[in-house]
DNA sequence: TGTACATCAGTGAACGCGCGTTCACTGATGTAC
DNA sequence: TGTACATCAGTGAACGCGCGTTCACTGATGTAC
């Protein structure tokens, strides 16, 4: 259950339990500063100065800068993935076009509740950085999987129009058919094209409006826009107009 | 034709074209370091010591560095417009639907061209930088009013549908018939939610190509994939299935 | 055309700041006998 | 149960860096007479 660093099982001694407790503080420490005051400006020194330690000792606990920023990125994308889940599972009985859109709900709401982690996950790179592909692919991909899961059932069901609205180039239409191999998926590259769609609606739409592209109070109901931009992407899908589900 | 700061319309003198020539300086400077190091690695001192100027130089020239941040930012949104313009205009015997495409490619091709400079504009908001409305907000907006130009084009032809595939709720549309006032336009509220969610899926595809949430090598053709995309919320917008104009 | 003065571009030094990272160190906690 | 040694958390000083911004200054360009 406790993580001693070793494959020992012995309980954690107090010096195990207060190194625990000190990482923990210094990644809550973290992600107030992400939230604050963005990635870029994330440093060491300020995150050890609010934990009123001297900056090296932080060093007993993570290799530097970048590895707090990596630790973070899987933070927030577990977060985020956590929060889709847990909208989709709750409403486990709706049709999966119902749970489309709740994961897109629960999507938004982090991101208008956690801008900077959102910008940190979805929005520019930060300069000087680039993430460890084998430690983030996992949980940073872990929404879309949960999205194509979830086509993937109304395919089952049937409810999929095979055939999209535009004809598909040959050459995409390769890349596409490579993809659902490589995630393990029987579904029809024009149908995985729609859900790149989807999520280009997804994220688009929330990074409008999280960084600020909408003016001021253009909208006095940003999240029902949204909504109504998934739904309509939703509907592409389907193939079939007629009221989204609850 | 010359801008020499006053009302007189006396030819420039040395001085003045020097200065007209050192500020385009510091202004292509300040794109190659943004295209570079990104926009929050951007600073006044890097940008001096690259034109062979010493720091308190710069400030003849600009108030400070968010003053040149600012005039990045319109420089950058005036370009992309601009190219954007460009492409309708070479097409301009072309439907409008085709016209929304070029316009759509064009931006994408720009990003790429340029990723950090899209970052600037599409991307997180730079930490500890607010950009001043009335000066950017113009410029900003250009490539939204074209394409919704387009489409109002579209809405006059008789080509869209005035019915989305999904319900518009209250609010939303509330919001939208006040958006439609504001932007001068005659279009219905339902049509602007489409082609808002056309704008989300422009933005977001681009975002997630250029921001590298596509894996390093997942699609070999990502412009194609992007077109697609583009073409399928179009026909979301006409209501009617159909290959897409060329 | 020539001279006296005003304007302005660019210099160089300085202020005060924060950053990441290394390193030799003290003192507390754990472990083996 | 007690002692000797190993491990490790945290300290404090230091290195070398870059930043934005201010300020008194020199020397060149422009302007008015």
């Amino acid at each position: 259950m406790w993580h001693d660093g070793g494959m020992s099982s012995r309980p954690p001694g107090v010096r195990q339990l207060r190194r625990d407790d000190v990482t923990a503080r210094i990644l809550a420490v973290g992600r107030a500063h992400l939230a604050e005051h963005g990635a870029a400006a994330l440093s060491l020194r300020s995150v050890a100065r609010d934990l009123g330690l001297v900056s090296s000792a932080v060093y007993r606990y993570v290799a530097g800068r970048d590895e707090l920023l990596t630790l973070l990125l899987v933070d927030a994308y577990t977060e985020l993935a956590d929060a889709v889940d847990a909208a989709t599972s709750a409403a486990a009985d709706d049709p999966w076009a119902a749970r489309v859109l709740h994961a897109a709900r629960a999507l938004r709401a982090w991101a208008v509740r956690e801008p900077a982690r959102y910008a940190l996950l979805y929005g520019s790179p930060v300069p000087g950085y680039s993430a460890p592909g084998e430690r983030t692919t996992g949980p940073g991909t872990r929404v879309v999987r949960r999205l194509l899961a979830l086509v993937a059932e109304g395919v089952a069901a049937g409810d999929i129009d095979a055939q999209g609205p535009a004809p598909l180039a040959p050459a995409a239409r390769a890349d596409l058919a490579r993809a659902t191999v490589e995630l393990g998926l029987d579904i029809d590259p024009t149908v995985l094209a729609r859900v790149t769609m989807l999520w280009a609606v997804i994220i688009g739409g929330v990074s409008l409006e999280v960084f600020g592209q909408y003016g001021r109070d253009t909208f006095s109901e940003p999240g029902l826009l949204f909504e109504h931009q998934v739904a309509t992407a939703v509907q592409v899908l389907t193939g079939r107009a007629g009221p989204p589900p609850a």
